[in-house]
DNA sequence: TGTATATACATGTATAGACATCTAAAATCG
DNA sequence: CGATTTTAGATGTCTATACATGTATATACA
């Protein structure tokens, strides 16, 4: 089985949302008329629309039916995308500096995250990224070598690690947290900025399809650096 | 019948996380384990893990088993949600406290920011939201009268402002803003954290159709939170 | 006329079972 | 001993069915 049958049905009944062939308030197929329609159990049917109602796009009442919502929540959410390009975006030169590229083995929280075992060979990087020649993010990356074979011979100064991962293998998903901190001695000589100063830490797990690829730890000086998003309903 | 039984097999395992009976990492029974032990069938001790899944308070992988999550990731990130349904929805107990309520003039950069004349009667409202009563958000808001003209009337221990809001008038989109910060004397008093202690700082603007509804800067304690969410390539 | 009651139909909860897919560890083979 | 295959157990998908509960409408009765 390729895709499941609930995905279909969902995608069926976006797609009808999306064309406005259904608008905002009209009653959508009941679980029984959608079961019958695509030949499929009425709990087939019913998770489609379940897993439609708690994205937003359906409002489900017992006794009713399920309506189109009139509201629809965003889809997108806050844009992070390689900080190279969003720099160059901003129209400043961007610049990074290699303070650590090697190889070492994994210790048991890196492992855990890695999905491998403790002890295994990985590779880690610590990169300084600069918007005109002012540090504007500190990257702590390891990397499953299955996944970038050739990560230590790259020239980091002119290609970054996760554009160089992403062309390696089509990365399927991420996770990520976004916490705020402060920085030890040693992370705050090298972004310049005093200890007491709050920074952004995102921790990120990026995955291709056969696994995760890569952990990465950003840092950012609360001082100089915003994360925007924007949202649609 | 009650409550559904997957709720109460829900409560029980929220309840062993809590009380560090399952720490992060830890492997909790298997779907078929949980039937055995509650006299249910596999589908029905399948939906209580999926949802813990869903909330980010369990890790499921295939082949493996579900697993207690190392941070609670609080949202996806994906929808604004208001925190009382954020926090419920994750088997806990929200509480708020008001702190202050009242009608004020727009100063400079209040009216820039609402899209009124310096001077203009706003709505200002200063929350406590607490998780089993330990504070969790401090939200401060500027609402435009012209959208919530009973604003002030509002009994917001039981029902959020963001909720009574969206309710009003429908909203189209927003934007934000995330930064870490450190908070002064007052609120980091009300948050109940060191001055030290970094904070997530989230500036948001929110419009319905015809125009800016409010502004809100909710503060997070840094060590009792983070932001989480997905992403599919 | 107005109020109960019955009915149809929607979603909500729950069961028991089948087969698929993925993972890790055990067993087997070279 | 190392590489491969098998196997056990976990989650993922799906079916068919049953009964519970909520809502609106039609019907019967006072």
């Amino acid at each position: 089985m390729t895709i499941p049958r609930y995905t279909a049905i969902k995608d069926h009944i976006i797609r009808r949302v999306d064309t406005a062939h259904w608008k905002a308030g009209d009653r959508v197929p009941s679980e029984n008329e959608l079961a019958a329609e695509f030949s499929v159990s009425r709990m087939t049917a019913r998770r489609a629309l379940q897993e439609l109602g708690e994205q937003g796009i359906l409002v489900r009442t017992q006794g009713l039916g399920s309506f189109v919502a009139d509201a629809r929540p965003m889809s997108s959410m806050l844009k992070i995308q390689s900080i190279d390009t969003e720099i160059r975006a901003r129209g400043r030169e961007h610049s990074a500096e290699v303070l650590t590229l090697e190889q070492t083995e994994a210790d048991h929280n890196t492992a855990v995250l890695l999905g491998l075992d403790q002890g295994a060979v990985i590779y880690h990087s610590v990169l300084l990224h600069s918007e005109n020649g002012q540090p504007l993010q500190y990257e702590d990356r390891y990397v499953n070598p299955k996944f970038g074979p050739d990560y230590l011979a790259q020239n980091f100064t002119a290609t970054t690690p996760s554009s160089y991962l992403s062309a390696i293998s089509p990365l399927t998903k991420a996770d990520q947290t976004i916490e705020a901190v402060c920085v030890n001695a040693e992370v705050g000589n090298v972004l310049q900025i005093s200890l007491n100063e709050p920074c952004l830490k995102l921790n990120r797990r990026t995955w291709c399809k056969r696994g995760i690829v890569t952990i990465a730890t950003l840092i950012y000086p609360g001082s100089r650096f915003r994360l925007g998003g924007h949202l649609n309903f």
